[in-house]
DNA sequence: GGAAGTGTTGTTATGTTATAACATAAAGAA
DNA sequence: TTCTTTATGTTATAACATAACAACACTTCC
């Protein structure tokens, strides 16, 4: 955690989950606001007890229920994202409406890009009608090499 | 596990396993095929713990090393996947060559769908490239409802 | 056949991720 | 305030996965 660069643009988003949670009445509490925070001041996805550890202080004794609460709440309100082949957690780049997302993960640096092609997410959509099934939501990962480190 | 039908065609997909297994130079062990056996025999994916449990007899107490290790061989050699966002596995259906596979999980049943849309993984790998990422494999999976259950 | 090397399995222990269940406390509404 | 709902604290445990090392079994080469 020493050497954890700060995430440029961490106020501003913490900014906007607080303006989205307020206009849509869901509250923000310290601790949800805490987590996001963490998440967000990370520029890799973490684990749900690499967070609780960042959490824990003399003070504080965080258990991991506190943690997974706080992370199912993000994710609801679709401030974080779940990366499932790394059952880690990052912060959602566009929380200002729903979306279908893709992401690119690197098998070296651990750098992971969201992206939100509309072609992937309509093939995807048009694939998945023409079987008759109706998306609710979807996981989409590729590992590979980023350009840096190809 | 009572009432789950077996697949229809198992048998089929045992002697494609073996020929393959033959061909590549690798040994599709008694234990190896057991596991790929119970998979291919569910309707549904599988957890480690599931086939654990199936293979356990009195003569026989399986410990989960002995689950995973045989996972992890048919997974190198495509005969199954695993659905990340299920933590269960799952028979592939064309296990004769490499593919970027989709899965449709219902919500409802429990059923998964296998597809290879190349639209898809076109899309997917043409939104790679264009970021300069160049993909290994990758996990693409669906949830919402079927079209029986919807 | 015997020795060496490689690959597979057995076994014990433990690591890692996630949730159940129930008690307490804090916030919002009447 | 009192009631109701929502959020948090706490303990325990479930569920998923791997490390490490010993033992066994194939293969190949002498």
């Amino acid at each position: 955690m020493a050497d954890m660069p700060t995430h440029p643009d961490t106020s501003k988003a913490m900014k906007l989950a607080d303006r989205l949670c307020r206009e849509r009445g869901v509250r923000l509490t310290k601790q949800r606001r805490e987590v996001l925070g963490i998440i967000n001041a990370s520029q890799r996805p973490l684990g749900a007890y690499e967070i609780m550890e960042t959490m824990r202080t003399d003070q504080a004794r965080i258990a991991p229920p506190t943690v997974y609460r706080a992370l199912d709440f993000l994710m609801a309100e679709g401030l974080i994202h779940k990366l499932e082949s790394l059952h880690a957690y990052i912060g959602c780049r566009h929380p200002d409406h729903p979306h279908f997302t893709q992401f690119l993960i690197c098998n070296d640096c651990g750098e992971v890009d969201e992206l939100h092609s509309s072609k992937v997410s309509g093939s995807l959509n048009d694939a998945a009608e023409a079987r008759g099934f109706k998306p609710d939501h979807s996981t989409v990962e590729v590992v590979g090499l980023c350009a840096r480190c190809r």
